[in-house]
DNA sequence: AGGCAGGCTTTTA
DNA sequence: TAAAAGCCTGCC
């Protein structure tokens, strides 16, 4: 089918922005994007018009939800305004385009356990190690195959030798316990979308292995809480250069994480040094 | 009590 | 060799 939409869409910005770790880019330039036990191949046209392989039907039902399409971007981005906060501004428009999607709450949370103390090429091949592993086999619309990340009980059934292959280092043990709770139901995900998001980031890091930093991540791209603020080494530079007096939490309410994601990919990919 | 140093696996640049 | 979308433990 083809969509069409005056919204942000940007596949680049979005596999690009450090928020899902396995989206991947075709040889024509399409992108893979895998949810759960389906994959989407979609081609961005131009003109705001886009190819998926998909019915309209199962757009409706299914990837329009995952990619958001019920927000407007470009209204909520205009919060960013150029006199008050011209930084901000610029990453906004620099990065128009980055939606965040509504990502399956679990692959999101052992995700970004993984994650920590890691650049991104190594947090996309332990993934990819996890889903090739535990996950099940599925073949694409042009008949690649692809591996689906592995739900709680999938990956919790894997065995010590078949985890530490995926090259987890430390955070083995982390991933070991959280896939065990959750896949028992002494940790409910579900339960989750019932606590305020002080709360939720409190029950979160009682997990071992998820600390501040995670339970945000897991708010914003996990639960699509948009106001969480997950504060890692990128961000924490760009408070001390840009925000010295403080980051202006309240022209971004209820938004912060969504403008949190525009700085960090901005940053990243103008002052860093690991663009791919 | 709450803040800080040191250690942790492995990959990447 | 240092740094990487950090967290845990022990110490003060």
């Amino acid at each position: 089918m083809i969509l069409k939409t005056k919204d942000d869409l940007s596949l680049k910005k979005i596999a690009d922005s450090g928020q899902c770790f396995r989206w991947k880019k075709l040889e024509d330039g399409a992108y893979f994007v895998p949810y759960k036990e389906r994959s989407l191949i979609i081609n961005e046209l131009g003109s705001g018009e886009y190819e998926l392989d998909c019915s309209e039907d199962e757009y409706k039902h299914l990837w329009s939800d995952y990619l958001d399409m019920d927000v407007n971007y470009a209204k909520i981005r205009a919060l960013a305004d150029k006199k008050s906060d011209p930084f901000m501004y610029e990453a906004a428009s620099a990065q128009r385009g980055i939606r965040i999607l509504r990502q399956d709450p679990f692959e999101a949370l052992i995700s970004f356990i993984i994650s920590q103390n890691r650049n991104i090429p190594a947090i996309k091949n332990s993934i990819e190690l996890i889903c090739e592993r535990a996950g099940k086999t599925y073949k694409d619309s042009r008949g690649n195959v692809w591996y689906s990340f592995p739900d709680a009980s999938e990956l919790n059934g894997m065995s010590d030798d078949a985890l530490k292959e995926c090259r987890l280092g430390y955070r083995f043990e982390y991933i070991r316990r959280t896939a065990a709770a959750v896949s028992c139901g002494e940790f409910d995900l579900r339960e989750l979308r019932l606590l305020d998001d002080e709360t939720c980031l409190a029950k979160l890091q009682s997990l071992h292995g998820v600390g501040l930093k995670v339970a945000s991540c897991m708010l914003l791209y996990g639960l699509h809480r948009m106001d969480a603020f997950p504060v890692d080494v990128w961000v924490k530079r760009i408070l001390t250069d840009k925000y010295p007096d403080g980051f202006p939490f309240e022209a971004y309410t209820p938004y912060c994480g969504l403008f949190q994601q525009y700085m960090f990919a901005y940053y990243r990919n103008t002052s860093g040094t690991d663009k791919e």
